[in-house]
DNA sequence: GCCATATTGTCAGTATACTGTCAATTAAAT
DNA sequence: ATTTAATTGACAGTATACTGACAATATGGC
């Protein structure tokens, strides 16, 4: 037998699936707002880091170094392919595989973004008191950190993927 | 003069509007997963919940209240309707407006959702203690509504709306 | 009443996200 | 070595999100 109770929209407000889908948008707005200068969307920005990182990745390992989605990062691959911030280059001893490089394009726009992408951090949490800034940014990692395989795409940092490397 | 320090994941990793993506990647997953049973995602469970504790609201206020984006919600409204949980009948004082009520099923099916909501919910936080679930949903409702004008969408809740109603 | 303005729903275009599938290719099993 | 498995990039299909535009309609100033 379901419930009985009247809805109110706190059914909504306050849960924190609602909560956190709100502060995601918040989030990429701050962010398209500070970076407009720049063509990049903060997936794109995170993609290009990692490429930066790991010079020769392939798109496979990209999705898991940042756990985005792969068949979603194949299009952001070709967007930042088709701005020339990334190239493509087939690899010698695996045919499916197609290793990704920054260009010098690319490299430029990473360094000259980085101050705006600090700004639109700042701003996200510059509401909260500076020690609760640090309390949600300590449990957020936390949360985020520990839900990792609820995901679809868990998170494997560069150290769990050394041993998958091509000529390891 | 641009930045020279060495560029590392932390860039990404550290970032909360990282965090944010993640977490609402995995929240969504959650609500997936456990209400794979209803034909329901979380943003058509937000406004089934809005529509049925504010009977007859049109779309923009319908965005106003859950904070979504009016284009994005004429197509979750498609699919609410196509799914015959709500039905769109045309305003008799204003022929632009189409109002939105609950169907009988639409009703029948945030009724029996909501135990499985719930458990999405609790998981979500689930991973922390007790005290610092608290925490994090006292924190992150504060920053929501801090941050609100920052989104293309701001929340605008019911009492916000009453004015305008149609025959106030 | 007329005209400038605002509102409403809609649409086209772009960018994440995820599911499921596929061909090409590689690796593993035996 | 040949069959089987797994991996890789790609694709089709669906669902958010946002931008900018548009026609139909209402509203305000005068």
């Amino acid at each position: 037998m379901p419930n009985n109770k009247p809805v109110t929209m706190d059914a909504v407000y306050t849960a924190p699936g609602y909560l956190f889908r709100r502060m995601q948008q918040i989030a990429v707005a701050l962010f398209i707002e500070e970076c407009k200068a720049f063509d990049l969307t903060p997936v794109q920005y995170a993609a290009l880091i990692a490429i930066s990182t790991h010079p020769g990745i392939d798109a496979t390992r990209l999705s898991a170094v940042i756990a985005f989605d792969r068949s979603t990062l194949g299009n952001v691959i070709e967007r930042l392919e088709a701005k020339e911030f990334i190239v493509r280059k087939p690899a010698p001893e695996d045919r499916r595989v197609k290793l990704l490089y920054l260009t010098k394009a690319g490299a430029a726009v990473l360094d000259e973004i980085m101050p705006s992408v600090d700004k639109a951090q700042a701003r996200m949490l510059q509401p909260l008191k500076p020690a609760d800034r640090k309390t949600l940014l300590a449990l957020l990692t936390q949360l985020v950190d520990l839900n990792n395989e609820a995901s679809r795409v868990p998170l494997r940092a560069e150290d769990a993927l050394e041993h998958l490397g091509k000529s390891g």
